[in-house]
DNA sequence: GACCAGGCACATC
DNA sequence: GATGTGCATGGT
């Protein structure tokens, strides 16, 4: 099928702008994006409402908590103490290297933030990705499991494509839009949620009608 | 009671 | 470089 720039208009059409990231901060947001590495949406809102509630989702509370106070709060996310020394670690590096501000972070050139991102303990390719793209507004297109069984799929590429071909191929095939890449993304995991998960409903896909 | 979820690091060959 | 494993809760 060729036209990626069709997938997402079928998408668009019949789900509307998804507005991502779902998160009222670019702090916020990079914060959700280490919790919801490899676990469901719905316990991530948990960790963030519990964090919210005890006005410690911000970098210097975060920074200075008790690791298992950290941990207790994100409990409902998974993986908690993996994930509490990542967020602290993350959250001492944005104090240290950019005394918490999201704009001096913004200022560092794409590629250079990037390698910085992925030399941190616990950011990989699609935590970067999502960090540059929904909280610093870089247009860099995100990769995930639902981007992989969509590319896949279809037939666009092979079993064992990295990410940085996926990552290359959505790139080459789309205008490089800001907007686009960011609700591209949120469509596809929208669309991967509701039609491939268990019992998967393929039949009543609305992108059957572009399979090979 | 399996199986999976908007990954990543690390160990071993 | 490729492959395997631990991390953990909560929903189907």
């Amino acid at each position: 099928m060729g036209d990626l720039e069709a997938y997402y208009q079928i998408l668009l059409d019949r789900f509307g702008h998804q507005n991502w990231w779902p998160a009222e901060s670019p702090f916020e947001m990079m914060i959700g994006a280490i919790l919801t590495q490899n676990t469901a949406w719905t316990g991530v809102e948990k960790a963030i409402s519990n964090l919210k509630k005890e006005n410690v989702l911000n970098p210097r509370s975060l920074a200075n908590l008790e690791p298992e106070k950290v941990a207790a709060l994100i409990r409902p996310a998974g993986y908690f103490n993996q994930k509490t020394k990542r967020i602290q670690a993350f959250t001492r590096w944005f104090l240290e290297r950019f005394e918490g501000k999201i704009e001096w972070m913004q200022d560092v050139p794409f590629l250079e933030m990037r390698e910085e991102l992925l030399a941190l303990n616990g950011i990989g390719p699609e935590t970067a990705d999502s960090i540059l793209l929904y909280a610093l507004k870089h247009t860099t297109f995100v990769i995930d499991t639902y981007t992989y069984r969509m590319l896949h799929r279809h037939g666009f590429i092979g079993e064992e494509s990295s990410y940085e071909e996926m990552k290359n191929l959505m790139e080459e095939q789309l205008p490089k839009e800001e907007p686009l890449y960011n609700d591209f993304h949120a469509q596809i995991v929208n669309v991967g949620k509701e039609y491939c998960r268990k019992k998967p409903k393929c039949e009543e896909c609305p992108l059957k009608s572009l399979l090979p």
